[in-house]
DNA sequence: GTAGGGTTAG
């Protein structure tokens, strides 16, 4: 070939790779086009570079038709580059078309106009109107008819457009049907509907273009009645709707959940052949997801001819946003079998499969694919997905990491691992990082930041912080956000304010079971039964339809306030009158109810008979029965039995350990012991804080270190001397350590719950109620002691477990002593 | 020779 040294010496054959590429464009082109390669030596008068265009569809090619062009000298020619331009915005390399474009001496409008559209086309708009100014400020050429369109959509995606508007008015432009319709999207972007509808209306003639952009302006503010309304008229104009019109009105049909319409618009697409349309049948699938009707969207999937990576995408999306994790990711393989290459929002749902599948060795192969391809670095939503997916598998550190990493972080990236820690029980990390976001950033939390943080004021009972932000939410009226109220209901019931949790109740909506569920269960820790029952009947005649979180607040409602015979209604009546099948969950709370109360035999016959496998939540129910009513042989049978499908929970350790100690059986707690130290697990430290003069304190046991130390244990030494002189007797059974009496008089006093108690006494106001927190189950010892305190101090202790409140007043505890 | 209105996201 002698083309190639010809070549060798210009510019453009920087890019070129070798002589074999030309060898294999020469044979693609000439046998496609029939073009003798003689032709092309024989000085290249018999090419039609024209013709040579439409068989680039690689940038590759491109880059050869574009070094034929060079070496023919036919580069100089205006049209052959501008085309080139083009063709390089197409195939979706535009720095190369800019290049071309600066190698063009003297540019015509055409040129122009095709550099600025090739900027729109690859989504870079600020260089889009950059480029328009220069033209408008270097050349002595008019904007024409083709120069608005892409401009007016660059201004769409940056800034107002209406100094580009007066440009078209000025050149009589507006009346164009092109540029009309790109005013009409352009201020429907910004929101700007009542012009848009104006320029509509004014439009002498209108073709399907401009009826789409009016439904579309519509639809891209989520307005989905003035959507479907222009729908009617132009169908009542008789204009025909195109595959244009039904996908925007599909996207704003799910979004507003409207089936109805939805379905209908899927009946005319099949009328009107429009169902082999990937667009449209892209849009059917994401409707049809959102609408939990997966069949649908997996037939419309089935019945297409051509699909693309938005629709292996749906799918995927369809399946994982549907809970089945399984079927998502045989989606994902058989795309890959396809041999469609995955895009980030490909990945974006495989981060949330991986997760909901719990496969840890997977999440580190999604985390390094997406690393490879460098979209960690471009992608904040990406990243985002990633810190998910590690928080979900409570890779909670790996989060933090890809977090930290992360060069962009946008509120959702914060609200992610604030999420991350609050579901991992680490409640406290999750406020810190809160504050860490208030104080070193800019960005503004939105109705995911407090759906995030208020759960972990909630856990931790920072109930001054919860009500700040409370403040805050009521400022933008975001209380009214059902998910924002009913956190706020949770944070008000689990921090003991259970009227504030009943005022907020009635004002947010309650249409969906979700705030009826939170104020249900709250009732039910704060042992109130039969306000839960109420409750859920008013819930009833509300119409609002119970689901399993439903049933799983009341029937622990029931089981905290010993209604065993309504329990059971409840428990027969989901599965009979509602339809749903009782998961774990439901079967815990059923073993707790009848094992609390006592009846140990009907839990264990109730395990026997359940129709699937019990797991460790429903052994540790009965073996927590069996160490309130003391039944050692079946302690024996459900500790067995727990530890045969569960060895990692260091709390049943912690249980059976109590239960031997109970009964001063030494040996068991030793044994038991070293057991759980064998398996390397360590006991949860007890805790309990309280929250006092915008503070929140914690004590551990036995704790020496606070700078109230001494002043709490003086007090402590006071209260015991007078609650003995009332008739109190340390119970010692409570004592988990094999000492003498005077040791383990001393462990009783120094636990957590009493150094808060004393600290509450000491550092608040006279006959105010005190409010404390303990991360796990309050002592027995303890819980009396607290009666006799609320007697002697004339205060309300309120005091909240890892189980339920108990209320103390005047010397008797809300819980009536059954816990 | 060029242009508008369309599908997937935490």
């Amino acid at each position: 070939m002698r083309l190639v040294p010809a070549c060798k010496n210009l510019q453009i054959f920087k890019f070129l790779p070798s002589v074999q590429a030309h060898c294999s464009f020469f044979s693609a082109v000439t046998n496609t086009l029939q073009v003798p390669v003689d032709g092309f030596e024989n000085e290249n008068k018999k090419i039609d570079f024209d013709l040579l265009f439409p068989s680039c569809t690689t940038v590759h090619l491109a880059k050869c038709l574009h070094s034929l062009l060079v070496v023919s000298g036919r580069v100089k020619n205006i049209f052959l580059s501008a085309k080139l331009v083009n063709l390089y915005a197409y195939l979706d390399d535009v720095s190369f078309s800019r290049r071309t474009f600066d190698q063009i001496p003297k540019k015509d409008i055409y040129t122009w106009n095709s550099m600025v559209s090739a900027y729109v086309r690859s989504g870079r708009f600020q260089q889009a109107i950059e480029c328009f100014y220069h033209f408008l400020l270097t050349s002595d050429l008019r904007p024409d008819f083709y120069t608005f369109p892409p401009v007016l959509k660059a201004c769409g995606n940056l800034v107002d457009g209406k100094k580009i508007h007066c440009w078209v008015q000025k050149l009589g432009f507006e009346s164009d049907v092109f540029v009309a319709a790109s005013l009409i999207h352009m201020y429907s972007r910004f929101g700007l509907l009542v012009i848009a509808r104006k320029l509509f209306n004014e439009m002498p003639i209108r073709d399907t273009g401009s009826w789409n952009a009016m439904i579309s302006g519509f639809c891209q503010n989520g307005n989905a009645a003035e959507a479907l309304d222009v729908m009617n008229e132009m169908r009542l104009d008789g204009v025909k709707m195109d595959p244009v019109t039904v996908s925007s009105l599909l996207t704003v049909c799910a979004q507003s959940n409207d089936m109805l319409s939805g379905m209908l618009i899927h009946l005319y697409v099949i009328k009107h052949g429009l169902e082999f349309d990937v667009f449209v049948c892209n849009a059917l699938i994401n409707m049809y997801a959102k609408f939990c009707i997966v069949d649908h969207a997996r037939k419309v999937f089935d019945q297409m001819k051509i699909r693309d990576v938005v629709s292996w995408n749906s799918i995927i999306a369809a399946y994982e946003q549907n809970d089945e994790p399984i079927t998502a990711f045989e989606f994902y393989k058989k795309m890959q079998q396809n041999g469609i290459q995955s895009d980030s929002l490909t990945l974006l749902s495989l981060a949330s499969i991986i997760a909901q599948l719990t496969d840890d060795q997977k999440s580190r192969s999604v985390h390094g694919f997406i690393l490879r391809r460098g979209w960690l670095m471009q992608d904040v939503a990406t990243g985002n997905a990633v810190v998910d997916m590690y928080a979900k598998l409570g890779s909670i550190d790996s989060a933090r990491t890809v977090f930290e990493g992360l060069p962009v972080k946008d509120v959702i990236s914060w609200n992610t691992l604030i999420t991350g820690y609050a579901q991992n029980g680490l409640a406290s990390e999750a406020v810190e990082v809160y504050d860490m976001m208030k104080e070193r950033t800019d960005i503004i939390p939105n109705q995911g930041t407090w759906v995030s943080v208020l759960p972990a004021y909630s856990h931790l009972g920072a109930l001054q912080q919860g009500m700040r932000i409370h403040g805050r939410v009521m400022k933008n009226c975001l209380y009214m956000d059902v998910f924002v109220g009913t956190c706020l209901i949770d944070m008000y019931g689990k921090c003991g304010r259970l009227d504030d949790a009943m005022l907020l109740f009635y004002k947010v909506p309650r249409k969906s079971s979700v705030p009826w569920n939170a104020i249900i269960s709250c009732h039910g820790i704060h042992g109130h039964g039969d306000k839960a029952l109420e409750l859920f009947k008013n819930m009833l005649v509300e119409e609002v339809k119970p689901d399993h979180v439903t049933f799983v607040s009341l029937l622990s409602a029931c089981s905290h306030s010993g209604l065993v015979g309504e329990g059971q209604r409840y428990f027969d009546a989901m599965q009979k009158e509602y339809g749903i099948k009782p998961s774990l969950k439901h079967y815990g709370c059923m073993v707790d109810l009848f094992g609390r109360a006592g009846h140990l035999e009907m839990a264990y016959n109730f395990i026997k008979n359940m129709p699937v496998q019990p797991d460790a939540s429903i052994w540790g129910a009965l073996l927590g029965a069996c160490r309130i009513h003391g039944n050692v042989e079946l302690c024996k049978f459900a500790s067995d039995s727990l530890f045969e499908v569960e060895t990692e929970n260091v709390g049943y350790y912690v249980l059976l350990s109590n239960i031997y100690a109970n009964f001063g059986k030494w040996e068991g707690v030793d044994k038991v012991r070293s057991l759980a130290r064998d398996k390397g697990l360590r006991k949860t430290p007890g805790w309990s804080s309280i929250e006092a003069n915008n503070k929140v304190d914690v004590f551990y046991t036995g704790n020496q270190s606070h700078p109230n130390c001494e002043e709490i244990y003086t007090e402590l030494r006071f209260l015991t001397a007078k609650m003995k002189s009332l008739g109190y007797i340390p119970d010692y059974s409570f004592v988990l350590q094999d000492v003498e009496e005077d040791e383990k008089e001393h462990i009783l006093t120094s636990h957590s719950e009493r150094l808060a108690i004393a600290f509450g006494i000491i550092s608040t106001p006279p006959k105010t109620p005190i409010r404390i927190f303990k991360n796990l189950r309050v002592c027995g010892d303890c819980h009396n002691a607290t009666k006799y305190i609320s007697k002697i101090t004339e205060r309300e202790i309120i005091v909240r477990d890892a189980n339920r409140f108990h209320h103390f007043k005047d010397g008797i505890c809300s819980c009536g002593d059954y816990w």
